[in-house]
DNA sequence: GGGTAGATTTGACGCAGATCAAATCATCGG
DNA sequence: CCGATGATTTGATCTGCGTCAAATCTACCC
């Protein structure tokens, strides 16, 4: 199974389907597709109502609590899911137990479709999230009926391809302040994309998850966020959130070029 | 632009097809796609004869030198290669000149689709290479026009996708000793999976590469590779070629599960 | 409010791998 | 075969980040 999470920005004519039945109710997942929160920056952007129709009839949706795994690396690769809201970490073990985070997934993102038998990592829940889920036969048969959905995917595919690649010269390249400062950058930028305050922007995942995803310790993460606030360039807010004061520079440190 | 480099498995059903013209000649770019070598494992194994008939018309073959670049990380995204033989390397560079290689191509490979208007990364030559070019908005037209051939290429985006994540574990928690092991049976394996020779694995790229594909220094590769060799789990033949003596304990090195 | 458990920060120290430097090896043109 | 040039190996030393340990801080429950 393959994580198309992506940075992905709205999608042309797509502007979001505010949900008309039932504003005040939390959830109803009686509501079809067509009126689903992250249709337009989801896969389904691409789908007309009357695919989503059948669509609709395909997918459950499911809620997760945080901690929880979609699923484990090695699971038979069964189903694909579309993240409504909250927020997802996807790792990797090493028999030891050294843990590489791969990604985190937020509101719309795309999770499923293996080039193998099993999922190549876990998928665990980081705030409690909702999730369409799609069985992994029912996917194929769409992919199969709709070029539009497999074009679709293949983008997503593409540009998170690129962001595994940037991520690669992350970890292969950079120092530890340069890390968090592009990893920083990311977050802020992802809750750009989403619609969301993007500075500051919440950090909804702790210094060890952030350790695992860029190769670091809690303690060089740590630091290193402190240095950053020590020299003035970001502020820690309540919340969880972190004000980048000078983007201008973090830019500049985030592609080494600071200082 | 994206490479779709991937470890292909042969195509069930794709024998590799004879060139049944002039055997003895070294290469002639009249021949059509239809008895090109790298049809059977190539995104071209999808298509049919007559549609590899109308794929010909829209392809052009270059070939490139040793140090020669596709093109450079930055430029508009114009076309799409397919590898016919020799061996390329990807990547992408820091503005002081920190280097990461995110990946090594060969025969069959797929390099080209951008999720922006820019190349992503530099390609360029390792070993004298024949690529088979196509222009990006030709390759528009075929995605559009052939949903098998969009499939294809979302499967091999899945699987360069899961690699990348593989190689996202190795550069974030394996050590220099645990990497190079790693590398070396990747090495193999897609050697063997291209039908060439696996063990000894020619290794075609210098140890400055191997640095900046694993996030190491020349010295520490080397370092690394002597170990290994006093070791005894690998010996340094001829030709640039390694044998693997123990590929079990090689394998539990990679895993970090050596010693 | 007080207590507890986990997360985060801070400190002291060690080490894997980087850096700097030099020797050795391989390739290739003449 | 010789010399030159670049790649690789080896050696000595340094350092950024990891490790270990302890001190806060935070959130949450009673």
């Amino acid at each position: 199974m393959q994580d198309f999470a992506t940075e992905t920005t709205a999608m042309p004519g797509g502007s979001a389907a505010a949900d008309a039945l039932s504003p005040s109710l939390p959830r109803d997942t009686s509501i079809p597709c067509v009126s689903c929160d992250v249709r337009s920056r989801a896969v389904c952007a691409v789908m007309s109502d009357d695919e989503l129709g059948r669509l609709s009839k395909l997918t459950q949706n499911q809620t997760y609590a945080p901690g929880e795994a979609l699923f484990f690396e090695g699971d038979e690769a069964g189903a694909c899911f579309i993240v409504q809201d909250g927020a997802l970490k996807l790792y990797k073990l090493l028999p030891d137990g050294r843990r590489q985070i791969t990604g985190f997934l937020f509101k719309g993102d795309f999770l499923g479709l293996s080039p193998k038998e099993d999922y190549g990592f876990t998928a665990e829940v980081l705030e409690e999230a909702h999730a369409c889920v799609l069985p992994a036969e029912r996917m194929d048969e769409l992919i199969a009926d709709y070029p539009k959905l497999s074009n679709r995917l293949l983008n997503l595919a593409s540009m998170e391809l690129a962001s595994a690649q940037e991520q690669m010269l992350l970890l292969g390249r950079k120092t530890a302040q340069e890390r968090i400062a592009s990893f920083l950058l990311w977050l802020s930028q992802r809750a750009a994309d989403r619609g969301e305050e993007s500075n500051p922007v919440r950090v909804p995942m702790s210094r060890s998850d952030m350790g695992d995803y860029l190769g670091l310790t809690v303690e060089t993460v740590s630091r290193s966020i402190t240095k950053l606030k020590t020299t003035g360039v970001i502020t820690l807010k309540e919340g969880n959130r972190i004000e980048i004061n000078d983007p201008e520079l973090m830019t500049a440190i985030a592609a080494g070029d600071g200082c």
